[in-house]
DNA sequence: GTTGTTTTGTACTGGGCGTTTCAAAATGAG
DNA sequence: CTCATTTTGAAACGCCCAGTACAAAACAAC
């Protein structure tokens, strides 16, 4: 009945949400969309409303994909610890590659010290650029908190059962604190360009278990 | 010899840390920082190189305010756990305030959350804003970094001296721990607007020293 | 008061922003 | 093929951005 799309929707979204992951919100022009996408104007805001609308469903797409990982591991059939360790390396991991041990920038030298050069956490960077400003935006974040804060918590009360976390400890407080951990992880890399202290900083909380 | 200013240059620091602080490196124009100093574009642009410039300085300055509360908490005479709880209570305090407990918002309701009040941490936030595209920002923030862990450090060896930590636990790593998960209350506190949630993810922070 | 220097207010620059407009192109239905 | 409908590309919209130019104003030195 009339001219069809040549482009699929979803993964239009998916190319927008690389690009807001790579540069943010506000950094992440129209046309850097267009050119991720690979879509002209008219078709970007003839599928979505604005600007604002495609990123919501690139950070709703986004936290789809962290949320099935983190459910995924879980479930699994892992001791608690050692799931709560594997997502703590998935972090230091996905911001420092999975190369080499010594892949890292030098240290000790003042003054030498690079940028970042991983894009850290879609959701991490959200919640500090826009959640202030834009209450939609807040809303998605905390709803997929509560969502991330669920699964571990049920993880660590399965782990209790097993006898692997102390029973006298409030799994609640212990998915808060798993998931703050994850947060500050992300920003400390942002920072210091050292695998190893993020290494030393998520053995220090796997203590607090 | 010529004619003389009429404002105080760290006063103008001070307003453009505020404003810098409010609404983050990107979203503050230079008709906010104006507007924020009460000084005309001339003014500005006489008295500092750029933008970029004068955000060098209000972030050096926020930096160093900062540490001093750190550094004056840490080296007081409190017991080391007293003093690291202190600075979870302060970061705590100033993302909710210090009012009556009962000042968060109304939870459980979904799709009625709104946008945190506060506006976080300027060293956070920047970290995550521009920390991976400008090299010097982030060495600025790297340098600073080092000397918040040196301070906190030295407070951890001092308590296990005092045998109010246990020896054998690797102070440098119990640092770093510190810093991230001061970090990760922050961003908690842009997602989940409850003051309840994080003295519960502090105190379980607690528990790992 | 005159001169020399600096600050200040105002207007402006070129450019990029998010968004809209509109006609041409493309296609399925009859 | 024709027609109705939708997508697409290109151009333009008004607006705001960081930064600049410049002359008038304000002072210190003499």
């Amino acid at each position: 009945m009339a001219r069809p799309r040549k482009f699929d929707e979803e993964r239009a979204v998916d190319a927008a949400m690389e690009a807001f992951w790579t540069a943010g919100y506000e950094a992440t022009s129209t046309q850097d969309l267009c050119e991720a996408t690979g879509l002209g104007r008219s078709s970007i805001y003839n599928t979505f409303k604005s600007k604002h609308d495609l990123f919501e469903r690139a950070l709703a797409r986004y936290m789809e994909y962290k949320s099935a990982e983190l459910t995924e591991l879980m479930e699994s059939d892992l001791p608690v610890r050692q799931k709560i360790r594997t997502q703590f390396q998935r972090v230091i991991d996905e911001e420092f590659g999975r190369g080499p041990e010594g892949s890292e920038g030098r240290e000790g030298v003042a003054g030498t010290e690079g940028a970042a050069s991983g894009r850290g956490c879609l959701v991490v960077n959200t919640a500090v650029e826009v959640a202030a400003r834009d209450h939609g935006i807040a809303g998605d974040l905390t709803r997929d908190y509560r969502l991330r804060l669920a699964v571990i918590r049920a993880a660590i009360e399965s782990g209790q059962r097993d006898g692997d976390i102390a029973r006298d400890k409030d799994p609640t407080a212990l998915a808060h604190f798993v998931i703050a951990t994850i947060a500050g992880l992300k920003v400390s890399a942002r920072v210091t360009r050292q695998r190893s202290v993020l290494e030393m900083t998520a053995d220090a909380a796997l203590a607090a278990l």
